[in-house]
RNA sequence: GGGUGACUGGCGCAAUGGUAGCGCAUCGGACUCUUAAUCCGCUGGUUCUGGGUUCGAGUCCCAGGUCACCCA
């Protein structure tokens, strides 16, 4: 049977309700009970028992098992699932207003329609426990017939393309979801209990600032003026630490106009968090907070297994710095170097490549950690103490010079944070970010023009701060065991099926 | 950006270059303890799109699309 004959089957039936003056799109259902709490409550009930307490439940049918006057429905909630059995004489004898009303059980629903149940709770002879319904209501009737009951959805395009498919069938999926949403409420739990609040800052900006990423542009009709989505939240929180507040956060979108990977999505959850008088030692340590807590309290232990890997987050994290991360994995001593030449030499002996271009020994120090260190470090590092060279928003290290006093926490060989005590001396800042503006004139997409107000903001005095970014879906797809960041994202981008041209 | 692979009824899958088939679901029938219910019967397809080779293409070739994985 094709698709529209299925589905033109289905609207016979919705007729069909109507003219009997069954509504197949209900308003509501007192639902007093949900599946989960009651395989969980009866637990004990003997097989063959019955308990005389009403319940009333609602969900989705799953399954039927239609026999001539007896059938059983698996229905299954938010919650889970639960056994429907229909008795002809019981149903007949409940709701006398409705004629026939088991025959119409039997040949007007559907697997996938959302039905609403009465009935007290038995254990069948085989061991199942059921809701023995007298009345029911057919609350909302589907037109499409879901996948097949035994093989479910697999196909991961049709997964990511109609969620709702894959969330009515494959119930495992919901469990991320959920478990995202305990994750960013127990991370804004504990940074209220430390007296940080959360302030949103705008999406819609004149400048893209705050990182390096190409923006998306978008248009404003009656300022007749380009608009870029924000790429960081970061120089706006910073404003606000000039403006007084001493412990300011937001978790929210951040648009990047990049590619799409597996650990890519161009719209993803970051969260930043800013911190008076504190540097980046004291966020290191709120940083194993922020990530130990909500592990703590969803998964319930903090030794994980991510796609086979066993991660063991108890704190305290191994710190080391860049440099000797590079040496150890390379035998390279990047402080030894007094050019760039004899650095590149050295570095293209050693086996990194693609560096012919680059001008600096910092860059060419950060190309042999990410070329030969990133991918080894599984167990959560702190990885500290970046060339000023690449971090352009952070302060000059207090004792190391050509060092910034920054870090970035990788685990199972992925850049999941990234902090730093923050540029608070106007002049360099705007050095910095003029030098960035010049890359970007000369063609490099990824970097983005001065923030004017922001050095502003900075010339009228920021206390000394440390602030850290922390991407939420990967931390998200660490915690749930996701392999793609499609997996912890309820609706990744995906091209159109159909383009128009 | 490069490479590899996948794409066939609603879903899950078959088919040496030779009649496009199976399971589930659907539809019709039987059935008061099933749970992948069972039994009987019947439907349902522009094989992702467009070209090409061939007597003949789901299969081979070219181009395009989407997705997945790997690499940069």
């Amino acid at each position: 049977m094709s698709s529209e004959d299925l589905r033109s089957t289905r609207l016979d039936k919705v007729a069909q309700l109507q003219a009997l003056g069954l509504n197949p799109y209900a308003y509501r259902w007192e639902v007093t009970h949900h599946a989960a709490e009651l395989q969980q409550q009866y637990a004990e009930l003997p097989n063959g028992e019955e308990v005389e307490i009403e319940v009333a439940i609602a969900g989705r049918i799953m399954a039927r098992r239609v026999f001539g006057k007896l059938a059983f429905f698996t229905l299954q909630d938010e919650t889970g699932t639960i056994q429907l059995y229909l008795d002809k004489g019981k149903i007949e004898a409940s709701m006398p207003e409705v004629e026939n009303a088991f025959a119409h059980l039997k040949q007007l629903t559907d697997a996938g329609d959302i039905l609403g149940v009465k009935g007290n709770l038995r254990r069948t002879d085989k061991g199942e426990l059921s809701v023995g319904v007298s009345q029911y209501q057919i609350l909302t009737k589907s037109l499409l017939p879901l996948p097949d009951k035994w093989h479910g959805l697999t196909d991961v395009e049709k997964r990511y393309r109609q969620r709702y498919v894959d969330l009515i069938v494959n119930p495992e999926v919901q469990q991320t979801f959920r478990r995202r949403a305990l994750i960013t409420a127990a991370i804004r739990r504990l940074l209220s209990e430390k007296n940080f609040i959360e302030i949103e800052t705008p999406v819609l900006q004149t400048e893209a600032g705050g990182a390096d990423a190409r923006p998306f542009i978008t248009h404003h009709n009656t300022l007749e003026m380009d608009l870029y989505l924000r790429i960081a939240t970061e120089l706006h929180l910073k404003r606000l630490i000039v403006g007084g507040f001493e412990r300011v956060f937001e978790m929210g979108r951040i648009f990047r106009n990049e590619g799409i990977s597996t650990r890519h999505n161009p719209e993803f959850t970051s969260i930043e968090v800013y911190q008076a008088y504190g540097d980046y030692l004291d966020m290191m340590d709120l940083t194993e907070e922020l990530i130990t807590v909500p592990a703590q309290e969803v998964l319930g232990t903090l030794q994980i297994s991510y796609q086979g890997e066993a991660i063991d987050l108890t704190r305290p994290w191994r710190r080391i710095t860049m440099h000797d991360l590079v040496k150890e994995h390379t035998g390279l001593d990047f402080t030894q170097f007094t050019s760039v030449e004899e650095a590149k030499t050295a570095a293209k002996a050693a086996g990194i490549h693609g560096i012919d271009e680059i001008q600096s020994i910092g860059k060419l120090l950060n190309e042999a950690f990410e070329q030969k260190v990133e991918t080894t470090l599984i167990q959560p590092t702190f990885v500290t103490d970046y060339p000023v060279e690449i971090s352009p928003l952070a302060k000059p290290h207090r004792s190391k010079p050509g060092l910034v006093e920054r870090f970035e926490l990788f685990i199972v060989g992925r850049e999941t944070a990234n902090g730093f005590s923050e540029l608070t001396d106007p002049i360099d800042q705007r050095d910095r970010l003029e030098a960035q503006a010049a890359r970007k004139a000369a063609g490099d997409l990824e970097a983005n023009s001065v923030d004017e107000d922001f050095l502003t903001a900075l010339e009228y005095g920021m206390p000394p701060t440390v602030g850290m970014g922390m991407g939420i879906d990967r931390l998200v797809m660490l915690l749930c065991d996701c392999a793609s960041i499609r997996d912890a994202v309820a609706f990744p981008l995906l091209k159109p099926e159909t383009p128009e041209s």
